[in-house]
DNA sequence: GGTGCACCTGTTAC
DNA sequence: AGTAACAGGTGCA
């Protein structure tokens, strides 16, 4: 029953699987007993991270055959020392990177990233959760794999057939227009997720702040969690405090100046920097 | 061009 | 148990 396939660690050290799932980038894995079970594009994923190796089972999909849609998503083949050595410009981050070395930014889908983080807006890690697993639950195709039973994300034209109204019924509160408005905007074409890859980041944040809903927030999330964009910074209220505590001793910077300085101060992975920053100043409230 | 406030409603904090 | 404040922001006055 455990006969998973076994990756071995020398080929993805640095690698911090609990880090990686728990740091606020993806919002659908479980823990279940020492198993997080997830859904990657369709496919329903057990994995637990040993002493020595990562091992995981998936269906539909053979163990062999999806081999590299997970490294693809969590960027094995990135080399996370070379970043460090970028991004590690004081001791703010050295001690963040110290305690949370392999936690990893996660390569998502666009589409199902995109609604994520539009759900994401004044809410909560506990709700964005329990909302995408409604999403999926509802519109989504379900996938068994050992005895556990879950839920594709919906794709857009199954996600299409959801009224404002009815996802305002599911829970998404004011943030139903807004999701509805951009998922017939992908099913329509007018927005082409995959193409903003190709785009610079500016070009990519502009045309997702086009969407009603997308701030510079939101977008930031979507271009570093999904379209490999690493000079994108988040700045949301945990980034926001840790930047102007450690770094503007307490004054009050705006979002567009606090995002500006990031950039040039922590250069072309400053996401990296960011999801670091966060993720240690979220665990020390 | 910058600032302040309402927004749905599930979680979390007394 | 019951109530109030808050929550991974954004759009609009």
């Amino acid at each position: 029953m455990d006969s998973g396939l076994t990756m071995q660690l020398p080929f993805i050290e640095p690698f911090d699987l609990v880090s990686t799932l728990e740091s606020g980038q993806a919002h659908r894995w479980r823990k279940e007993s020492h198993w997080y079970v997830g859904v990657i594009r369709g496919n329903l994923i057990k994995i637990k991270q040993g002493k020595f190796s990562v091992t995981f089972h998936s269906a539909p999909a053979t163990e062999e055959s999806i081999i590299p849609l997970i490294s693809n998503y969590f960027r094995l083949e990135e080399n996370l020392e070379t970043i460090y050595m970028e991004i590690n410009k004081d001791f703010h981050v050295a001690s963040m990177i110290e305690r949370y070395r392999g936690m990893r930014i996660l390569c998502q889908e666009p589409w199902e990233c995109m609604v994520a983080f539009i759900c994401s807006a004044n809410s909560n890690i506990s709700r964005i959760g329990a909302t995408m697993e409604t999403l999926s639950e509802h519109f989504g195709k379900p996938i068994t794999l050992d005895g556990i039973t879950r839920y594709s994300f919906p794709n857009p034209y199954q996600l299409a057939s959801a009224t404002e109204a009815e996802l305002r019924r599911l829970g998404l509160g004011f943030r139903a227009p807004y999701v509805a408005y951009a998922t017939k905007a992908v099913a329509e074409g007018s927005l082409e997720l995959e193409t903003l890859r190709n785009f610079t980041y500016q070009e990519a944040k502009a045309k997702l702040m086009q969407i009603s809903g997308i701030g510079p927030k939101i977008a930031d999330c979507i271009l570093i969690f999904s379209l490999d964009k690493l000079e994108a910074f988040p700045i949301d209220v945990w980034v926001r405090r840790a930047l102007t505590e450690w770094y503007f001793e307490g004054r009050k910077v705006r979002d567009d100046i606090l995002l500006q300085w990031a950039q040039q101060y922590f250069g072309p992975y400053a996401g990296y920097a960011q999801q670091y920053l966060f993720h240690g100043r979220r665990l020390q409230k």
